[in-house]
DNA sequence: CCCAGTTTAGTTGCGCACAACTTAATTGCG
DNA sequence: CGCAATTAAGTTGTGCGCAACTAAACTGGG
């Protein structure tokens, strides 16, 4: 019950990393038919997120907060741009920084966004406290993804 | 404290998705460094275990089980051909049918990926237990978002 | 002061995921 | 029976995500 045998792992494995891939595929679709209206796809309402929490950043504090690097968010933001949402300008306090401005259409999209998040919880299907609860259990499992991730090598080729 | 304000929505499923997000995404780099020495991505070795399991498949059925299209599975498939882990036939009985099989060395590389789900599970961090109640957490959030997606639009455009 | 190393964006290439479409085979209803 | 609808696979186009790379600007130790 408790000492699993090596053929549990094997099913549990896939099982777990199964659900959680088909679950975000899930959570995308959803996102998909409600952002649609918007003209945008989830990561870029997610940078559209931290733009309007936070007005402009420099590319690089955006892909800190979601996660991304610039081989992702460069595209992604020029598409935005082409769309009129936002802005970029080269910084010039720095000039190898980009800063990423709204526009006054990309600030008034907020308006309209602000019904998504009650849709997708009504879609989750699941309660308050529950999702709360699964939030922090995610934000654990890939803490320890992460570190597990990153020592792949030790210290290793050192001669 | 349980009557969330609309606040609340609008943080806790930007959390709740971004996690989702994060996790998936943090799996997913587990896998690749893993995987990497099998010469397989995430996608390719689910479709090796459904293969592993069932030993030949016609492309309908691999779609099921790993709710994937055509779209992505035939250049997925055709990867894995060229890589001499399968063969595809048009099936005789069916000639819109395409059944794809495990060549030998398709078969064997099982013995070395029968490591790959103990390697997954310590870099989870997580306790056995938890870990199953994760996956069903993970499988009724699906669920739930699937059959939300669905009826978008009820019996629209009727007249 | 200067140049080696770092930092920031961007580009290229590959694979996945999906929508929308095409092609070919099969099914079944009138 | 015969043809319209369905089904299976594949193709095309778009966007995300990452690795590996480039280009340009900044930084700091000698």
């Amino acid at each position: 019950m408790t000492t699993p045998t090596e053929e549990d792992f094997l099913r549990l494995d896939h099982m777990v990393c199964f659900s959680l891939h088909a679950a975000s595929r899930a959570f995308d679709s959803v996102y998909r038919v409600i952002l649609k209206r918007l003209g945008l796809t989830y990561p870029q309402y997610l940078a559209m997120l931290v733009l309007w929490e936070h007005g402009e950043l420099p590319v690089k504090k955006i892909g800190e907060y979601l996660r991304l690097d610039s081989g992702t968010l460069s595209p992604l933001l020029k598409r935005l741009e082409t769309a009129g949402l936002v802005r970029r300008e080269r910084s010039a306090a720095d000039e190898r920084s980009v800063t990423v401005r709204l526009t006054d259409e990309g600030a008034a999209l907020r308006e309209r966004a602000l019904l998504v998040p009650r849709r997708i919880y009504e879609a989750t299907g699941i309660g308050f406290d529950e999702l709360r609860e699964l939030h922090a259990r995610l934000d654990r499992l890939t803490a320890a993804l992460d570190s597990a991730a990153l020592p792949e090598e030790p210290d290793a080729a050192h001669r």
